[in-house]
DNA sequence: TCTAAAGCCTTACGTTACGTAAGGGTCAAG
DNA sequence: CTTGACCCTTACGTAACGTAAGGCTTTAGA
């Protein structure tokens, strides 16, 4: 036999006056009342019931989830296939937001102001492509991301002076091997690259070889961040991207 | 000069109304005023609507929001390191979402019938951890989900009857290759295998080699799909996974 | 068998985060 | 100097519940 409401609510993790609303709009009415009035749910009801949370999880009005998942045309397999590419929309969209946010850390540490227009540019439009392919790459770190939070949890002013100097050596020993004419492959500047990297995971978050490659494509791709090296030295992005590809491929392979 | 209500309302992409409700509960006053009284926003206001928004898209109250930006303890890089990790667990349910469909999907094929419980779990508690490492693995592939999704959109019934006999063809063309007592590693089995998952691919989403993996894992994992396979032959899930590792190792070598 | 806690009912007003006019100034361009 | 685009405030409307209030029902236990 079926369930009642505060039964149905448990499980899906809402109140009892969600569901209560749910059935005084007609999106949700349970499939039968006991002799007393209490309301009883079947199974297809908690099928139902799914699928609207899922939608609604999506940010749709019950309004928009009425005509959703009433819809004839649609059948089981279809709402999964919907609810599967609705996902993935907002997977990527988010995907953008981590983007935007590693972008603004980035441009902190070198000093570089970025303007409001770009900064409100993720919420602008929504053009999810844009970020596509080189966001796909990061998501994969969120998981190891909240570890390296923990560690970098606490520090504040002073901190962030030594974090400044930090950067600034880290260039300076890119910038040297630079000028004594030292290919990005050699080891000094492969040694600095993974200093550089190193610099980034104990600052910021935990930055794999992927997105330190992603990075320094960022530092020659993008203008002011390419400009803000080469004030440095003439070239110094360029290099320090050669030698962070090169340092990857070499920790890839001696394992 | 600052910016106008209208201006900051197209770079926000929020209505001027919302500015105006956020003046009005004091989350986020300009600036300035004009001497007609017109709203002028400066750069600062443009920096504090960008983290407003942020929050409010992750799904704080706008109380909330204005007790989280107004923290003295939190700079601007204490916000940024906050906002990420919202993110990171906000990706990690919808991550968490994403395998819950694709269970569903694959029980489906196989007339596994889901209870509603299982059905609603992801929607019970928060338990961001229990899908975490799977679910990486597969987000991945939410770009190219897109594509496969345009081509498979359109078929019904008989396509749900010529779906189920080719899965049967396809299973029983794996027994066939235990049966005979041949290795997974052979090339029957992994030619076998690599059927499955063109038909996977085929009829349901872009079923990467990576996720091929982590669903022929499922396989042997899950008490029922295990049993419905070894109800075909004894030992056939783990005999599919294996051909499946096989497989996807080869693969990933001869490129 | 009685009772108290736990669960359910309906009715109804409150709240959040805006949407949607209405009525009326402001400003740059033609 | 007027017209269209933009701005103002005031105010009522709405969606999706939250939060009682007052009153039956059911069930575990004395």
């Amino acid at each position: 036999m079926g369930y009642s409401v505060g039964q149905v609510a448990d499980l899906a993790g809402v109140t009892i006056r969600t569901l209560h609303h749910y059935d005084e709009v007609g999106l949700l009415s349970p499939g039968g009342r006991s002799a007393a009035g209490y309301r009883i749910y079947e199974e297809s009801d908690l099928e139902r019931l799914q699928r609207i949370l899922f939608y609604r999880e999506l940010g749709f009005t019950l309004e928009e989830i009425s005509t959703i998942v009433d819809d004839p045309r649609t059948d089981a397999l279809g709402h999964l296939r919907r609810q599967r590419g609705l996902l993935a929309e907002r997977i990527k969209r988010l995907g953008a937001m981590v983007e935007a946010i590693d972008y603004e850390m980035e441009a902190r540490t070198m000093d570089i102001r970025l303007t409001p227009e770009e900064r409100l540019e993720v919420f602008g439009e929504f053009r999810p492509e844009d970020y596509a392919e080189e966001a796909e790459q990061r998501w994969g770190e969120t998981e190891s991301y909240k570890e390296s939070r923990r560690r970098v949890a606490t520090y504040k002013k002073e901190d962030w002076q030594r974090l400044k100097a930090e950067e600034e050596e880290v260039r300076a020993r890119l910038a040297a091997a630079m000028e004594e004419g030292l290919a990005p492959e050699s080891e000094e500047a492969m040694a600095a690259a993974e200093a550089h990297r190193q610099h980034i995971s104990r600052w910021f978050y935990d930055c794999t070889y992927e997105i330190h490659l992603g990075l320094t494509d960022m530092y020659v791709g993008d203008e002011r961040f390419r400009s803000n090296y080469d004030a440095t030295a003439p070239g110094l992005a360029r290099f320090i991207r050669e030698a962070a590809h090169a340092n990857a491929s070499q920790a890839g392979t001696d394992r």
